[in-house]
DNA sequence: GTAGCGGATGTGGTCAGACCATTGCTCCGT
DNA sequence: ACGGAGCAATGGTCTGACCACATCCGCTAC
């Protein structure tokens, strides 16, 4: 086993144990070195995973922003892995497009079966969606900031449905697939008609799922991305 | 930007590109370090993100195994990224199994109406399906080799359905409760009974698959995998 | 001429030590 | 009491070196 991996396979018991809490900050990399008797460079191979995995977050200096801290951005890791295997060509946009669909088609129908039995924080979660609508209404606002809007409302419904790793793996997904959308939005034959189009289906979804009408927020979020997707030619 | 960013940068680029395909060597670590004017240490640490999230397999030595080989592991990243976020405690095993229940519910649909729809391939994984079933009725088999069988089987049935990434977080997924499956096994009343009704299960969605019935195959799947998930307490 | 063997070579893996930039804290002087 | 200068701790980076391993090539012995 490579020294690197040690010194992971010490920190990842460490973490499961608790022995480093959320927030809390790993021992420097000059004592970790000493504790496990390898060498600083191993140490940093290995913190180096975590933080590309999302698990920790470097900071320099001193105090208490300073050190490995222990943070938790699943998204992180799972987007960069993502991206990078799309990246290599084995893993098809496709195939990213069709897994986007599936999870968020549940989140919407989740989310409105929330909303029937009226479970804590869904209308803050719907208030939220209709401001962030509200934001794109604006004929003004520049397609960059658009995607951002829209983004931001589509995981406003992820995360009603209340599932962390499904709203980690959507995450993912989308800023895997950034790239190709800003590529997509480039080709569009007029992205006003587009948008004004994007906006109508924003707003069935969340009108759906506000009714509580699963089956329908399912079918209109599946036909939002499907659509969207094929005309972006992604 | 972090140096050792630039480098990881300057690889994506390169594999986006197609500089570097599958199964071909990235420069080595000392070229690598002179290309970019960077020290060693942080083309390493480059490359080790690249490692551990599957895109890269280092080998030591000399000839056609040496170096740093692009490979395509997507389940190796996904999995440890999730392994390492259900340690910090914010990853809920409750949400893995739903999430797991979702994509595989989804993908025996998919492989039964790629059954009806007489797609390649589906025989052949209908024929190892039966196969590894076939191993698990022996009950002699220990339970670790049975839970090998197992994710062998549930594995099958999701590659019928064709996608690449479904497949990967799935694999992922099983990777990172592993652990806890084991764990759970431990705890269960009597292992023989257990799995004796896995292997009903298994054949229920076998069956289904192999008719064509997407729906009794969901049903089936799901049953089968919340049911163990609650009988192991995970 | 051929077969076997040993060194040359190139690769990642690891180590030691050093210096820098940044950040917060402490202590001293006003 | 206040403010600034210095100090300490931290990650970020670099340099240079050595090791283990796997292959390849050329030399040597038969």
């Amino acid at each position: 086993m490579r020294t690197h991996e040690r010194v992971l396979a010490h920190l990842e018991e460490g973490i499961a144990a608790g022995r480093w809490g959320l927030g809390e900050r790993l021992p420097g990399e000059r004592a970790l070195a000493e504790d496990l008797g390898v060498s600083r460079p191993s140490v940093r191979e290995a913190i180096r995973v975590l933080d590309a995995l999302g698990i920790v977050r470097p900071g320099v200096g001193s105090g208490p922003t300073a050190g490995a801290v222990v943070i938790d951005r699943p998204a992180a890791g799972l987007g960069a892995a993502v991206r990078l295997h799309v990246a290599t060509g084995t893993l098809p946009v496709r195939d990213v497009v069709a897994t986007r669909v599936l999870l968020e088609s549940w989140a919407v129908a989740q989310a409105a079966e929330r909303v029937m039995d009226h479970a804590p924080g869904t209308a803050a979660h719907l208030e939220e969606a209709r401001r962030l609508l509200g934001r794109m209404e604006d004929d003004d606002v520049p397609a960059a900031e658009f995607l951002e809007l829209d983004q931001a409302f589509h995981l406003e419904f992820v995360r009603m449905a209340g599932n962390v790793l499904v709203e980690a793996v959507m995450t993912g997904l989308r800023g895997a697939i950034g790239g190709y959308v800003a590529v997509g939005i480039e080709r569009l034959p007029s992205w006003p008609r587009t948008a004004a189009r994007l906006r109508a289906e924003h707003r069935a979804v969340l009108d759906a799922v506000a009714a509580g009408d699963a089956p329908a927020a399912s079918l209109a979020v599946k036909a939002h991305i499907e659509g969207f997707s094929r005309e972006a030619g992604v």
